[in-house]
DNA sequence: CCGGACATAGAAGATATGTTCCATTTTGCG
DNA sequence: CGCAAAATGGAACATATCTTCTATGTCCGG
């Protein structure tokens, strides 16, 4: 048996894979060559799933694995299940560790959090339904004027979404009730709003997209789940789900959305412009 | 239970649990709220770890199952295990598909700002200076109070900042220069400024990290170079360098340090008045 | 052609996991 | 305020799954 240990991450593992299945006996190979076209499968499988697709008995899928380093098949299953993951099951508990121990210096929270956004960002591209962007960015930009509003953590979304449409001359009106002044009917048929709002959701937030939707105003929502609460109120949502801290997220891949968002909908209008001269 | 058989697709049971969620007990609408959050994490997860990750009984999340229809977690772990196969183009490959469907989509936007903004997280852990960010965070948390102004692009982190902040029980101030007030002689010696700013600098932003330098208080300023002109202001420079696309960007990596920042100082304040009885 | 070593298959055993049941607590209603 | 119904938590139970073991088969070298 190879003297190493067992491999790291998924990977590490193909690579081992690769390079000693030359040298296996015919059934153990049979076994590599279903894992390195299938590695998908591996995490939601079972060994009696997977030797069936390899051909094989159960008994010689575990000694594929022990060849490969590995204590058995559990093991090396967790690595694929931990990989699809992506490893925020436990960012917060991670961060709590880190935090109680004290010894977690600045530079090592900086660290989780650049991996918490890094990871954001996959899942982001992974998981956004290219048409509902397509239908948020039309109802957009054939909008008179863009409603934008979020409250609290969401703000600084809200603000980036104000300062960047100003930029594109998209006519915009950000709702930040200072003063608790009510601007809600200011919202009128054949406008927009975008509505940001996260767990815990902001009623406010909330009452103002209902508002504009009763006014006959179309709503984009950007939410963290399939369960916020705008979610019987615009069709166009979308979900952005940021690995977070208790109260705390990065906010990287809901700002990436935005500024595509804005870029996408002034270069929309620029193109109508020109289009209809 | 409901006489409805049990869904056959992902979605379907998605869709099923907004549905009935509103109308379920506190601890099986923890359990949907959970699912609805992280659909993904079911198929490599046992009951054990999502009934946890809920922060119910195993038992609790099996009446969950059998409310949704199913004979029990297997059942619907079995949709989520089959789904699986099918949405894993992984995120390269997805990537790659994104951009090459048509130049200008908002997909494929999208999928540039997501990229910058990985690169700009990259470049962020690489780059900053581990003492720079010790010595700013020691800065912060000796403060008595914590002024914060950034303008423009930058309003969108301060916002952020006085957000998280404020979450964090340290004192705040967040000069918004809402009405044109001028509020820099609320800076007195002993507090802390984080002055953001971007090129092109904002003089407002300047000049009240000054006004705060000359009366005594520490600034941190986070920049995107060293010829920030609040270089000649501060030696605690931050600097963060994101990766433009046009005249646009995406903040995704000040975000990240932000949120460091924050957490860093509300845990080395917290140590403080521990360690300080 | 024979003997030994390795590979294999199948079954038996150990473990982890899902599932159910029941006592206790909470909630809602008269 | 008291009762009944529902919900909940925890532990016991059943089962699916992994893992190990051994008898059998196969290949290679002498």
């Amino acid at each position: 048996m190879d003297a190493r240990s067992a491999p790291a991450s998924v990977e590490e593992l193909l690579d081992r894979v690769l390079e000693v299945s030359d040298g296996l006996p015919k059934r153990l190979k049979q076994c590599a060559d279903y894992v390195a076209a299938n590695p998908d499968r591996v995490a939601v499988s079972t060994v009696a799933e997977m030797s069936e697709g390899a051909g094989v008995q159960p008994s010689a899928f575990m000694r594929f694995c022990q060849v490969l380093g590995f204590s058995g098949f559990s093991q090396m299953q967790r690595l694929f299940r931990d990989s699809y993951a992506q490893n925020w099951p436990d960012y917060a508990t991670r961060l709590e560790k880190l935090r109680e121990s004290g010894a977690g210096s600045p530079s090592a929270l900086l660290a989780e959090f650049v991996e918490a956004g890094r990871l954001s960002l996959e899942n982001l591209a992974k998981t956004l339904d290219p048409r509902t962007l397509d239908a948020a960015i039309k109802a957009l930009s054939e909008a008179n004027m863009v409603h934008i509003v979020g409250m609290r953590r969401a703000f600084s979304v809200a603000s980036y979404l104000a300062y960047a449409f100003e930029k594109m001359n998209v006519p915009t009106m950000l709702h930040d009730s200072v003063g608790k002044l009510d601007s809600r009917h200011a919202i009128r048929a054949g406008d927009a709003v975008i509505a940001i709002t996260f767990a815990p959701y902001s009623p406010e937030t909330v009452a103002l997209a209902e508002a504009g939707s009763r006014a006959g105003a179309k709503v984009v929502a950007i939410t963290d789940s399939l369960a916020s609460p705008l979610r019987p109120v615009t069709p166009l949502l979308l979900t952005v789900s940021e690995a977070d801290f208790g109260d705390f997220r990065s906010l990287s891949a809901t700002l990436s959305l935005a500024v595509a968002l804005v870029v996408a909908v002034g270069t929309a209008n620029r193109a109508r412009k020109n289009g209809i001269p």
